[in-house]
DNA sequence: TTAATAGTGTCTCTAAGACATTATACA
DNA sequence: TGTATAATGTCTTAGAGACACTATTAA
């Protein structure tokens, strides 16, 4: 990539610009529980409080804002291959003390495993932390809090009709596991019939021939994520989550 | 709203801004059609192509995206009340030769009878243009026919679990018309009796009591749109359209 | 054998879809 | 009367959910 400075035509800065950030909601499953990463602030404003990762787009280095994303993601945890989609923008004069804030907004899902948090840079600490319904249990910083918000109902709601849930896991795992992750993450028992009956009319997942997970009990069949056939699955009936189901 | 300019500490300008515009797809329904209002360039580049409304976020006067996609949606059409969306942020080096630059894409729905077009304000030209599948017939400005075609889809896949069909239509509007916008959107038919049973069971709309829609032939009840009593309403079950259905 | 989890089968219930039937206006 | 559209009813079918039952390993 080159710089861009003077070489443009002009035409379109007639009007001062808001800086444009991309934040990271990254998510993952351990210890029986969803996970969020959060950066303790080094600087003000809120220093000292948790906030999402993310820093400023570089219009130099960056193509696109998905490529910011992305780099942001991989300079907190390493990983380089694993579910990255937009989740909403969010702009206004009151979001961040210092100027007028754009906030691109990503979320992120990783199989804990593949994670290797990056010590310490630049005295930032980032920390995976438990999310407790809609949020966690810290305050964050600027608007971080209804960001994750949206983000956890987001992924919610996902789960629902995609199969994006297996990005959470890794490469090869149980038809339990996986139920379990929906389990987590909706904080619902699913059925089991229903829920095997689905994953497999909708081909999400592929048994790895004669591959078990053993252990003191019955051996449980290996599967694997049916790499996209088309773009994403289709159920032609939505769960009907237990305690909610019927309108409200 | 106050201007912001100096009185703020830096400490996020380190980097060079992109320009940040907000674009709005604006969708109606005439002539039995899903239209989308497109305005002619009157100035390079693309000078003479069409281009969805839009414009720079004005951080002096704009208290937030919102607001700044509000504010294009109501110079154009002089609509005020009607429903807007967050679609989509496109942002990249190469959208335009300009500068690289943000746009943050909203789809507005529109009663048709609700708009005064402006007429050429600034030698601008807009019009409605039929869709016709995932596009319009011309060439778009930019990356607007991607823009376009992603909010096609948006508004096809949120006809299925939402209610927001109710602003392409009138105040008062009869179940027929009702089933025809679905129909003209999703370009298919639907059953009556199930659409009947769908929507009264969600409880979008009301009965006007004693007010009919007379002509040669049997009258029909006029309803209204039932203001949102929670967020949106839930189908427990999806309408699987005709022809398509299953998955894939 | 028991404990523990994997995996399957049966039955019910809900809502969509096909299709037919009745209702009510005007010409 | 005929025509056109409104509105409802019946039957079938798909798939979710409840729940029971069988299967297979290690200890």
């Amino acid at each position: 990539m080159t710089a861009i400075k003077d070489s443009r035509p002009a035409g379109l800065a007639h009007y001062k610009k808001p800086t444009v950030m991309v934040d990271i909601v990254i998510f993952t499953i351990a210890d029986d529980t969803l996970k969020v990463l959060l950066i303790k602030r080094g600087i003000p404003p809120f220093k000292g409080h948790y906030a999402l990762p993310g820093g400023a787009v570089r219009v130099d280095t960056d193509m696109n804002l998905e490529a910011a994303a992305q780099r942001e993601l991989e300079e907190e945890t390493g990983v380089e291959n694993n579910y990255l989609e937009q989740l909403y923008t969010y702009g206004g004069i009151d979001r961040d003390p210092r100027d007028w804030t754009v906030s691109v907004a990503y979320f992120a899902l990783v199989a804990k495993q593949d994670v290797q948090l990056k010590a310490g840079t630049d005295a930032a600490e980032a920390h995976w932390h438990s999310i407790q319904g809609n949020r966690v249990e810290l305050p964050l910083a600027f608007d971080h809090a209804p960001i994750l918000q949206d983000a956890i109902e987001r992924l919610r709601a996902k789960l629902d009709y995609t199969d994006i849930a297996v990005h959470l896991l890794p490469e090869e795992f149980t038809l339990s596991e996986f139920q379990r992750v929906y389990e987590i993450i909706m904080q619902e028992k699913l059925n089991k019939s229903s829920f095997r009956k689905r994953v497999s009319q909708a081909e999400i997942v592929q048994p790895i021939a004669g591959k078990m997970r053993t252990g003191s009990n019955r051996p449980a069949q290996l599967y694997r994520f049916t790499e996209n056939k088309t773009d994403r699955m289709f159920f032609p009936r939505s769960i009907v989550w237990a305690e909610r189901g019927k309108h409200e």
